[in-house]
DNA sequence: TGCATACCCATAATTTTCCATATATTCTCC
DNA sequence: GGAGAATATATGGAAAATTATGGGTATGCA
């Protein structure tokens, strides 16, 4: 499956256009995305993204749900505020201005893989989040463990 | 089973190349990688490598785990640190200039087996690295209980 | 007509590919 | 066993292709 790693910084031009990383379009491919979606973060200031197949999990993971519960009305604002967007020719998308504010773009964006899907973000403010990041892992031990099957802890 | 093993100093030229030592591309070819995934070290001013079937685990680790907890952003560091890279046809790569500076390369890298894995280092930096373990293990004695079937570590 | 979107082109910078060579290693035949 | 040939490895440089990015022009909708 189709992959999302490291970190890329594009500008976005006055139009809101913005490069999809030359490895990120490479990842859509293989899993025969036509185009990305994006929407707005739960827990921060970013834009989250996904090719077609992730979201057809997630709509899948919230159908599983109660229909009727606090969990899967939440999940489906997710759905509302989502966008999918073509990519064009050069390899480019158009930013909608409701996630440039919503994530106080401006004129730089930060392409961060995550492995199933990967986030955009203003520049400084992700240097701050990952900065937060790495001090909670470095706190909670440096050591990984990988459990070949499905299982995997942070020490 | 693809092991890495013993030590290489290879040159890094200007444009970031450097060679992975032979043998190690024979474990890769055993695994069926296409290519190796980096990573900055957790614990050492070293660059962690693996086969890129390896990448497949933790990211289905991840996914494994609740899409908001604390787990899986931490885990998402290395995703967002990790970069996939392709060995081409002479059998080289080419370093990210991130990886070069996190590791204070100048020219010259040490590539080290470790069995599932491998580093690379600075060569001075990793000689006196070696020299602590060395002395360490003297000190507290080293023991070694064999795992007959397969679980992993990295650290 | 004005605004937004889609499409096309140009270019600079970067990355990938290809070729050349030097050094080392293995092989083979005598 | 050893000389020389053949192969593999490591390394450097240059050409070719890709990527990122800016600008322009048509198209369509309100």
């Amino acid at each position: 499956m189709a992959v999302f790693l490291s970190t890329f910084e594009n500008k976005v031009d006055r139009k809101g256009r913005v490069s999809i990383p030359a490895s990120f379009r490479g990842a859509l491919d293989q899993e025969k995305s036509t185009g990305i979606i994006l929407y707005p973060s739960f827990k921060h200031a970013c834009i989250e993204g996904n090719g077609d197949e992730r979201i057809q999990e997630i709509v899948n993971s919230i159908d599983a749900l109660d229909a009727f519960s606090d969990e899967a009305e939440n999940l489906q604002t997710i759905l509302a505020d989502a966008r999918q967007l073509a990519i064009d020719s050069d390899g480019r998308i158009i930013l909608p201005s409701e996630f440039i504010e919503y994530a106080q773009l401006d004129g730089v964006a930060t392409f961060v893989g995550l492995g199933k899907g990967f986030q955009i973000w203003e520049p400084r403010t992700f240097m701050e989040h990952r900065a937060k990041n790495r001090e909670r892992a470095r706190k909670q031990g440096a050591t990984l463990q990988i459990v070949p099957s499905h299982k995997s802890v942070v020490t």
